[in-house]
DNA sequence: GATTGTATATTGTTGCCTAAAAGAACAATT
DNA sequence: AATTGTTCTTTTAGGCAACAATATACAATC
């Protein structure tokens, strides 16, 4: 990609980077919200949603007015100036997507076997052209995900799991099983407030949205959906696990691609399972998410 | 416990502290593996179990000579001049354990929620009197681990999972769904050495050694023996979450003391399971799996 | 009363350097 | 043929400085 001659400074160029990809957070939280020209953009709704304090969501408030996806004015805070779904937006959120890259590279040479499983850090950043900070930043993500681990001397290994060309299939018998069991537990529940919230966002996916959507948005959705069932356990086990197949899942989830009338019976799946989650006939429902999840893999997702 | 005016440089005596825990690291597999005084200690078999590279196996054999524990000839490497079960093998045990008392500190104060859930490395530093690479290091494998996350901007954040209250109950009914959920699924298979291994291990804890044993090891010969089976599903998904719930568990049973009866019966349920998977009668074995993990709470084992 | 603007203290990052540890290759020995 | 002894190179860790990012508290404004 970039040069080749050691030098790998933070190319600062005139816009600070890190406020870009503030303001691309910002603007895909609000995709996500599904907020509209003219909404309020709350500092501190936003920052507790981003988990951060307010300044840096500031500097990405500011950077979104450069950009002119917001409109701001003293003392009454800022405004969205452009919808999020629409073609203006895209440039911030690519900006988020450019600091994935490296983390979506190795993912993809991992998946491809093209590492070996021991590696050396310096090996990466030589590879990658990465500084020793960023790169100690990205190991440590892919860590939490579980795909990588320190060895007890020098360098890391990767995890068998996630280069076997099985592992999707895995996955899916992994969730087959604790998914519904999750259901099943004696003490499930799901708060009316979140089956509304749920069915809410479900449905504007099905109609409309959908197009809209890049593959990355469309899975992450599906996964948001699992995870607030699977939490309904009140067991975070549960959850953990889920979340961390999902993690994995979504590596390979860069390499497929949509089918959009597929997609469309899926959510068609899940407003069914929300109906029966809402009376409370948790044995039916943990069967039909059984069932759901037995479905042939459509884009990957499920 | 130390010093609080902030000098805390490594404090390299006479021995190399590294060396010594080396050496224990060394004791302690030579426990694992039921090795005898006289045995030999060939240095490249050690490094491969370890996960490292012959040098830093020899300092540890060098310290262990130093101990008393080992003796070396020119050319001829060196042997295990004490039983590793003996009272001789503790101290070089101990050193292990001397570095593992930040990590059970940190997980002594979450279990009984004296910290908050989410922290800072400085207050970390100061709270715990290490330097920051330690403390890095320490979080990293607590991350690893899946009860800390770093959150986006600056400091960490606890799991809810570890503090509450309900943890050792739910990690039990979670492990009650997918190990026997494994056991039943259409590929499983153990390799016949894999059994008579394991089996051959929970005899001598069950006839003897038990005594001898300290809770950890009872604990993690446990973790090793469940592992193991359900490996047999293979499908690594199953392996990493139930890995995940031990080394969670393994917080709890650093409170727990042992009931030596109760293991015993424990152990027996083992044996008998490994009996009922030789013969292949999976649907059986994952019966008795389940109810294996239904029994009452044995010293916080099972 | 909620939200924004601003100032200040705290926290984490980065680069540089030296030292120490680990890995790899090969010769020597049994 | 396997294992140990030795040497050499690569890789990582530690500490410290300056610096940048973040959190927090409080005043100002709507």
């Amino acid at each position: 990609m970039s040069s080749s001659d050691g030098s790998r400074q933070r190319s600062d160029k005139n816009g600070s980077e890190r406020a870009e990809h503030l303001a691309g957070l910002i603007m895909a939280l609000a995709r996500r919200e599904g907020m509209k020209t003219g909404d309020r953009l709350i500092e501190q709704r936003l920052a507790d949603a981003l988990d951060l304090s307010r300044a840096p969501i500031r500097l990405g408030l500011k950077a979104l007015e450069a950009a002119g996806l917001a409109r701001g004015e003293p003392h009454r805070g800022f405004v969205l100036a452009k919808n999020p779904t629409s073609g203006a937006a895209q440039p911030a959120l690519a900006a988020v997507r450019r600091n994935e890259q490296v983390y979506a590279t190795i993912a993809g040479d991992v998946l491809a076997s093209r590492l070996p499983a021991d590696v050396t850090e310096a090996e990466l950043m030589r590879r990658y052209d990465v500084t020793r900070a960023e790169l100690q930043r990205l190991l440590g993500r892919i860590a939490a995900e579980g795909w990588i681990a320190r060895l007890p001397g020098y360098g890391w290994r990767f995890a068998e799991t996630v280069s076997s060309p099985e592992a999707q299939t895995q996955a899916k018998a992994f969730r087959a099983v604790i998914e519904p069991a999750a259901i099943a537990q004696p003490g499930f529940a799901l708060p009316q407030e979140v089956i509304v919230r749920l069915r809410e966002r479900q449905q504007r996916v099905f109609k409309g949205e959908l197009e809209k959507m890049t593959i990355g948005e469309i899975f992450h959705s599906g996964c948001e959906f699992h995870e607030e069932i699977i939490r309904g356990a009140g067991n975070p086990f549960f959850l953990e696990a889920l979340r961390r197949v999902n993690s994995i899942r979504r590596l390979f989830a860069y390499r497929s691609f949509a089918d959009r009338d597929g997609m469309r019976r899926h959510v068609r799946d899940h407003l069914r399972l929300l109906d029966v989650l809402e009376t409370q006939r948790y044995a039916e429902a943990a069967k039909l998410m059984a069932r759901h999840l037995q479905r042939p893999l459509v884009a990957g997702l499920s």
